[in-house]
DNA sequence: GCGTCCGATGTAATCGATTCCACGCGTCAC
DNA sequence: GTGACGCGTGGAATCGATTACATCGGACGC
């Protein structure tokens, strides 16, 4: 591969020179500039982008550690930061730790160790003392969906208050009394959260959360499978089943079809995220919505900004209920299907 | 960030000897290396990557670039070949193309730049100039899934035809005489080859493939939908419609709906990649199912071959068959939904 | 006792870029 | 006419690693 050197020798100039040429720097002649020019044409050359970030100290890449690339809404995250990434003339490198602290730790060293200018962490975990140490150390950083408590990282989120009462007053309203939920991980913001969230909207009906209807689950489908198990053999099951992610939902929905049940007849079934095959499903699923692009877009311009010195905000945007027909009837409308389902919500800023 | 330079100083050792000691180089001294192993520990030193690939002209990385990110059976296919590099020592930065050209050149691109190791392609169409010039410069390159003719680099895909096969005999038993499919972009060779499949298996049963029949999809839902809309206002529809992916798949649903029409009675449907949500839609899709993982571990492996300086093996894994109910009845029994679909083929492979 | 060999170590070159500094030369002001 | 200035350019240092080569002792064989 050419180099350089080799792109000097053939221009008849130094490689001072060769370099002004590709930094567009003021002070070249125009004489050297097209000779500069037509030696990296007829060469091939490609600057080595190694070298330069070596000798720069940036690498205009971004990481992004997230928990599970087979989630529909993390993969959808990922393709909106690399677009946002993009036209900002970052790239991105994605690790996914598939739920796994261990392998989080993997990608975030791993990322550390190339010397990406900024990491954008969806963390499985409470934080290992390794995500500890980047939070602290220089690495901007910024979470996104999920955070770490007391650690001074801006967070990009959305928040799923509102739209879980909406969902709570849903299902009041359609005469269900007994509420179960498919809970992530305690040690994750969102597993905790929507557990919260959930109870809370309880609450304002007079009714309780037992512990027998709060279901551990992992964010995996196989999860939501073995909790739902657990609630179909209970001697009062549930009547809804609320799961935190939709891959626990699709578990739940292999748990109560092997069962022989029907949705929402025996058992009512909603998710936390919503993707586009929940609108074709048997019944079609009822779901909390998140502005996925505009998370991950927000996520980006925070980072960004924390690494050419701007101070970053942290977001968090409102989710919304999507209701369809897997609670019970009526089945609302299904607007006709979009490019991209129109979310315009407003934004709530704070300060970080 | 701590340097070699201040491990050294701390380890009163030269650079030299830390560099020895992290390469495990074998005439080291035990008190040595126990020093440097201390000053690593307590300055937190990790070795810079940027300039070891510089010095090493290696980077232990591969890249990956795929038509599309959302599309569940490319993600899954990204996921196993990350895994399987992972457990090679390597990793993989993923470029997305999104179907689209000018993206996939970005990120060959892009990645070229990076010095990655080896370059693992989906190509999105035939073969722009970069793409070509990539394949027969000195990258080490392999396509996976689909491919482009006449460049001499290895492929790693699955064969659809006889599964192909098997669904028209499905379909035929079934007494449908009209069938339509979906295609994807001719550029692509999954694009052709599926048509291709199609057309001769009907043939085998004396039925043919008129154009009207054959709708120009490019492997998105959107494609899907309008293509479906074409068929239902044809004078006479077909019975049948094999969207060669999923995504178009789901865009042929939502048109069908649209129209108020039900699956399988008023309008069969069938589609190329089988993925998790396909079990619990309206009706159950049947499907062909590709052996994602196992594609994804023989790119890298023939990819890390080439690498590596050993030969490279193309390699080409049978699809299957997935009969659910959306062709029309009998449904058979869905196994029960296990782990991974344990897709235990053979394996045909044939020397590049 | 002396030459040889080997193990441990350090010095310095190198990878491919960027960038500081110095130099030569032409222009302009005084 | 001369000094100052600025532009275009090249030389060389630098980023943080790896590694060829040289050096220095000590052990060993004869």
């Amino acid at each position: 591969m050419a180099s350089i050197k080799d792109v000097a020798a053939e221009a008849g100039v130094s490689v001072a020179t060769v370099s002004r040429v590709l930094n567009d720097h003021p002070s070249v002649s125009a004489d050297a500039r097209t000779r500069v020019l037509s030696a990296v044409e007829t060469l091939g050359y490609r600057p080595n982008a190694v070298a330069r970030s070596l000798r720069t100290d940036q690498t205009h890449t971004l990481g992004l550690v997230i928990s599970d690339v087979m989630n529909p809404y993390f993969t959808e995250l990922a393709r909106s930061v690399e677009e946002a990434a993009r036209a900002l003339g970052y790239s991105v490198i994605i690790g996914n730790a598939d739920e796994r602290p261990d392998l989080q730790d993997h990608h975030v060293r791993n990322l550390l160790d190339r010397r990406i200018d900024g990491l954008l962490v969806s963390p499985t975990d409470g934080g290992s003392p390794l995500m500890l140490d980047a939070a602290r150390g220089g690495t901007p950083m910024v979470f996104v969906d999920r955070w770490i408590p007391g650690v001074d990282v801006p967070v990009v989120r959305a928040d799923g208050l509102e739209a879980v009462r909406d969902l709570v007053a849903h299902l009041h309203g359609l005469g269900h009394r007994r509420l179960a939920i498919i809970a992530g991980p305690a040690a994750t913001t969102t597993g905790q959260e929507r557990v919260a969230a959930f109870r809370e909207a309880l609450g304002a009906y007079g009714l309780d959360l037992p512990d027998v209807y709060i279901g551990q689950g992992d964010f995996q489908a196989d999860s939501g499978r073995r909790v739902t198990e657990g609630f179909l053999a209970l001697p009062e099951p549930p009547e809804v089943v609320f799961a935190a992610d939709n891959l626990m939902a699709l578990g739940a929905l292999d748990a109560i079809r092997a069962r022989g049940l029907r949705v929402p007849d025996d058992i009512a079934l909603a998710a936390f995220d919503d993707i586009r095959w929940f609108v074709h499903t048997d019944p079609p699923i009822t779901a909390i919505a998140q502005p996925t692009g505009e998370l991950g877009r927000a996520a980006v311009r925070a980072l960004v900004d924390r690494i050419e010195g701007r101070p970053p905000e942290s977001v968090t945007l409102p989710a919304r209920l999507v209701v369809r027909r897997s609670c019970g009837e009526p089945a609302p409308p299904e607007p006709p299907p979009a490019q991209s389902p129109a979310v315009r919500s407003p934004v709530r800023r704070s300060q970080t």
